[in-house]
DNA sequence: GCGACCGTCACGAAACTGTTGTGAAAGTGC
DNA sequence: GCACTTTCACAACAGTTTCGTGACGGTCGC
């Protein structure tokens, strides 16, 4: 299930941006003009990430912030700042208010995209899950099933774990050292050659077909799920 | 995003001086002036650490340390215990009640600074920027993705470090021995020439079309990221 | 014993790296 | 402007590192 992210702007042009190209990436947006507005639609609903404007006509972005966190009701919730240029002050007292990022305007597109994406998957790996997946790739923690695309896919012990690791940190990239720690245990003394085996076991197991390839390597620095499925 | 950390300090000088610099190093900084005043902040807002004077007006800072790691609530916040000049029955009381490092007042400001540093890189490994980024290119650190304008470039280990460098330093000119320290570390004995390759192939990698070159040449002193873009 | 699975090794392929040489560009003194 | 010097961009190349994969002996549960 997408995100859901609420966008707190006042400036119609720029709400419109943001949530034309947020919708485009994947995630499900609601907009408020106002921090009033804004509050109610947090009381009426929950979002996964707040994409909050500095200034507001009604009540300052930093007061909302503090508000928020305050009340403990989304106390988890990542706040995304939206802040004017250079104003190096502000930018301190947001984070110590609580946002856990912000943009400095004009911001670029791409870089507010890699940022939300970034707050998302951080907020994000408490869920324990019993469900993981990533595309067409499902891994069922209770019946100890994979599958990709409908299919049954057999996998060892082994192979199981390291699909696991990589689905439980999908986006960041895992360094051999990290899938040792994670699939062996952090005491296991493993090859890092090793890993290379099982990884290309568990893309055997996993492309039937022309499928591509899930995992991605990245050359001197490990593994990870590739982005595109 | 930098880390938030609280100072509690009575004196309001060596407050200012703590503040000033932890500010300076880039952290979000908080101020309270009593145990008191540092629980209300506590609760209203998380901190990723505490930094304590062990002599406070209202209650000692071993009571609040204690105090915070029965709560729950704050207990894995690492805490930087401020202590006065050889009390060592005191300093081991500190780290049995919870405190997970101390400072000798006086102390010395890099001192402190690279304990601050190293709690912090124990408590949240990745607390670094992970996205970084300049006009329509992004990196992100986690992924080990770069992007231009939403577009993906592949890049080799050693393009993605000089990037990296060039992207943590914007604005500011870094020499070719700069660049080497950064990009293969201080022991390296690589010929500066070297440099210019690698840069032209990070460019070629980076500029599609007729996008404009990001990288700007300084001659006689080195390259940096171009104020446009 | 048998099958399934595991960890290591070895080797070839592919990717990446550092150096060098050449020519272009930028700066300098006149 | 013009010759000269310094600095840089870029292509080519050979050496090195890193990765993928088939093979193989070992272990475990049955």
């Amino acid at each position: 299930m997408p995100a859901k992210i609420l966008v707190i702007e006042d400036d119609a042009a720029l709400a419109e941006l943001l949530e034309y190209n947020l919708v485009a990436a994947g995630y499900g947006v609601s907009t408020a003009q106002s921090a009033e507005e804004g509050r109610l639609l947090l009381s009426e609903q929950s979002f996964d990430l707040l994409v909050l404007d500095w200034m507001l006509p009604d009540m300052s972005g930093i007061e909302l912030c503090a508000a928020l966190r305050r009340s403990g009701n989304h106390s988890t919730m990542p706040i995304l700042m939206l802040t004017a240029r250079g104003d190096e002050a502000d930018r301190i007292r947001g984070f110590t208010t609580g946002a856990d990022d912000y943009v400095v305007k004009p911001f670029s597109v791409p870089e507010l995209l890699a940022r939300v994406k970034a707050l998302l998957r951080r907020a994000a790996p408490e869920r324990v899950n019993t469900i993981l997946s990533h595309g067409s790739i499902v891994l069922d923690r209770d019946a100890h099933r994979v599958t990709r695309a409908g299919r049954e896919i057999d996998l060892g012990p082994t192979e199981y774990k390291l699909l696991e690791a990589l689905l439980e940190t999908t986006g960041r990239v895992l360094t051999r050292a990290q899938l040792i720690d994670r699939v062996w245990g952090n005491t296991a003394e493993i090859d890092e050659r090793t890993i290379d085996v099982h990884v290309g076991r568990l893309r055997k197991s996993l492309i039937r077909g022309n499928e591509p390839d899930p995992i991605r390597t990245v050359r001197g620095a490990g593994y990870v799920l590739s982005e595109g499925e």
